[in-house]
DNA sequence: GGCCAATACTGTGCATGCAATTTCGTGAAT
DNA sequence: ATTCACGAAATTGCATGCACAGTATTGGCC
């Protein structure tokens, strides 16, 4: 078919990791291994060296002679990996204000300005978009690679909870100003008020993701931690 | 024989890895995966897949079709691995200072007290022992298991780069006098002030790591990335 | 004599098969 | 009716074997 450049266990494991991601493996699922072999045409041996991948970054649970389940995660462990998010973006901006090249410091500043424009047009898609490219210039403007890959691998964990964020009316606008907060500081260079703007608004995210939870479970029926439909 | 509960590739894993961590296998060293099974007494499947899991830690690196090897890393990259680490446990001493319960305090009260009394005493390996049980209390104390992971793991990570710490005179003094303003603060609970004396503490010991390279660099012959000897 | 190409070989990637354990279903006893 | 025990099916853990990519070696050519 194409480029067999990557091993079949590379391919599964983040295709899995996607269907985990998007939603269509729910949390709590069974991960048959002959099922999943089926399902990607290949035999468990692959099947099992990526579970395993997946089983080491925390997106899969491995029970010894038990079986593989998408992790589960509960409303306890869920706070705590958005706070461990927090304090790595506050410190991913913090190195940001500290490291970011001058080019690197233009081009936050052109990007957070585009935002307004999606912010005046309401435009959802586009600024989710642009969220997620800012949240990566400033993992890239710590330049630490390890410190980097940390972090976004922690959005990422978080990412299948956090996804109606910018459905309540008028959190695009707070969003941009948090952020507006956030990149003068780093554009300014003080680390300080850069940590402390990015751990505000981080928390700010949380406590909306919060309110979420909380009126998903007065309506009983949809699954909180199923953040798409099937 | 044994307790056989856990699975040969989890024993694997556990033991390549203390064989890394301890210097055994050496950076750079090839992992073949035909020799690692014959020296553990297994087939190749579970090798292949404790190899597949210590390549997501980072412990080592995983080449398609080219076999693995036990991770390089070059001066840069221990860096920022260096640098990394020191924003975890600096992250890890502010949440401490706001989190610790008081028996939580009391204990590090004590542990640093008695570290105390190393130090008059010379005492290197109860000291080393005592320096990351103090670090442990620190992640513990974020009440932050997915922090206190990432920090744990970034410490092990790092670990086999810094045996040699307190080997130079007087720096087991200095150490504790650095533990004494992360301690306080803490006890304290001044979040900042915990943060600022741990960042500063650990960066100490990346400078004293560097001086470590440095003069290894000038003795040839010497690797600088082999702590002990086979 | 050095460089490049063809070949043999080593080692990884993956499939398949078997044994052991867990789990599910059935039945009987309390 | 509930619970416990027993047995069957399903599923994981691991071993083995084969095919192909990568590496080393040898021979030929410039």
């Amino acid at each position: 078919m194409s480029d067999d450049r990557q091993t079949r266990t590379e391919k599964l494991a983040s295709e899995i990791a996607d269907a985990i991601l998007d939603g269509t493996l729910a949390p709590g699922s069974r991960l048959d291994e002959h099922m999943l072999a089926a399902r990607y045409g290949t035999s468990r041996t692959p099947v099992r060296e990526a579970l395993r991948q997946l089983a080491t970054t925390g997106l899969i649970e491995l029970r010894p002679r038990r079986g593989a389940i998408v992790a589960q995660v509960t409303s306890d462990e869920l706070e705590m990996l958005f706070v461990a998010m927090g304090e790595l973006e506050a410190t991913c901006a913090r190195l940001s204000a500290m490291s970011m090249t001058p080019i690197e410091r233009r081009r936050l500043g052109a990007l957070y300005d585009s935002m307004g424009e999606m912010v005046a047009q309401d435009d959802v898609p586009a600024y989710t978009a642009a969220n997620t490219a800012l949240h990566a210039m400033f993992y890239a403007g710590t330049h630490n690679p390890v410190l980097a890959e940390m972090t976004a691998g922690l959005r990422r964990r978080v990412g299948p909870f956090r996804r109606a964020q910018f459905r309540a009316p008028g959190r695009l606008a707070l969003s941009h100003a948090e952020h507006g907060a956030v990149v003068r500081a780093v554009l300014g260079g003080d680390a300080t008020a850069a940590h402390a703007a990015m751990l505000h608004h981080v928390s700010l995210v949380e406590d909306a993701f919060e309110q979420l939870v909380a009126t998903a479970m007065e309506a009983p029926g949809s699954s909180p931690h199923r953040a798409k439909a099937g």
